[in-house]
DNA sequence: ATAAAACCTAAACCTAACTTTAGGTCAATA
DNA sequence: TATTGACCTAAAGTTAGGTTTAGGTTTTAT
């Protein structure tokens, strides 16, 4: 199937000019042109896209994205840098999420704590300290 | 305690220069100076820094939890405000956490492809595609 | 055939979150 | 007391990842 950026851009939630953002800086180098020189996207090319919407979601700059696409096109004898540099983003991601989960943990934590302040309507009673503390057992989570 | 912005920055590993950007900005308007304008830092500016880490990292902007930080000065009138935010966080952290496990399990995926490949040699091997298909069940992974 | 919608490029602009630089002040040590 | 290391400000510079603008071309529908 051929789809116009237009269409792309639809399809995939990513505005028109950030896609030819993305082609200026030669990450979309597979995408073919008319004669009238109007893009057009198949489906390895939104293939391609989704593989750089993951990529960015786990941080990972559009500069290194573009290196990867380019080890794809040399062919097999890039395979273990490709490898290398997805075991080392399995790394990454799962930190972030590691991060992310203890933030997460933390505004739990003031969720809670926010609920009863509005309960007693003050952030003063010395009942709310004391209720979280049974909640949480140790006040480690609001450092 | 009291503790200089020196010392601030080792043990919190925030540079030098991102805890004065931090004050400029208006985030540490608690931190207090010495007559010879040095700023002093106590426990409760510590809190806040690893408040601000906290948020920064669910993707919260310097500006909004600047505000965050006046409402806490504001008092008790700011209690719901304070407690919208950090529910609104939590949707938001929850949703971005999702968002990459979904990428991650698309990084796994990869690694186990170039594994395989790595191990055939190529990535044309049409046994690399009914392995993973085997393992993952469904191909939808990679898209 | 023509008008409007969709496309094109190049270049300037934008934003957040810092960092660097330049030029100076403060405070602890020899 | 002099020097050295830690601190200060203001302002300019940096980076990534875009968006906007201006001016033009192509395609599609009437």
């Amino acid at each position: 199937m051929a789809y116009s950026i237009g269409e792309v851009s639809e399809m995939l939630n990513i505005s028109i000019s950030t896609l030819r953002y993305y082609d200026k800086e030669g990450l979309l180098f597979r995408v073919n042109r008319t004669t009238g020189n109007i893009r057009v996207f198949d489906d390895t090319d939104i293939e391609c896209l989704k593989m750089i919407e993951c990529l960015k979601t786990t941080g990972m700059q559009l500069k290194d994205i573009k290196l990867f696409f380019h080890w794809c096109e040399e062919g097999d004898s890039t395979i273990d840098k490709r490898y290398q540099l997805f075991l080392e983003q399995k790394e990454k991601t799962e930190k972030q999420i590691e991060l992310l989960q203890h933030a997460l943990d933390r505004v739990n934590y003031k969720c809670e704590y926010y609920r009863l302040a509005k309960e007693k309507g003050t952030t003063n009673d010395p009942s709310l300290q004391d209720e979280l503390a049974m909640k949480y057992l140790t006040k480690d989570n609001n450092k």
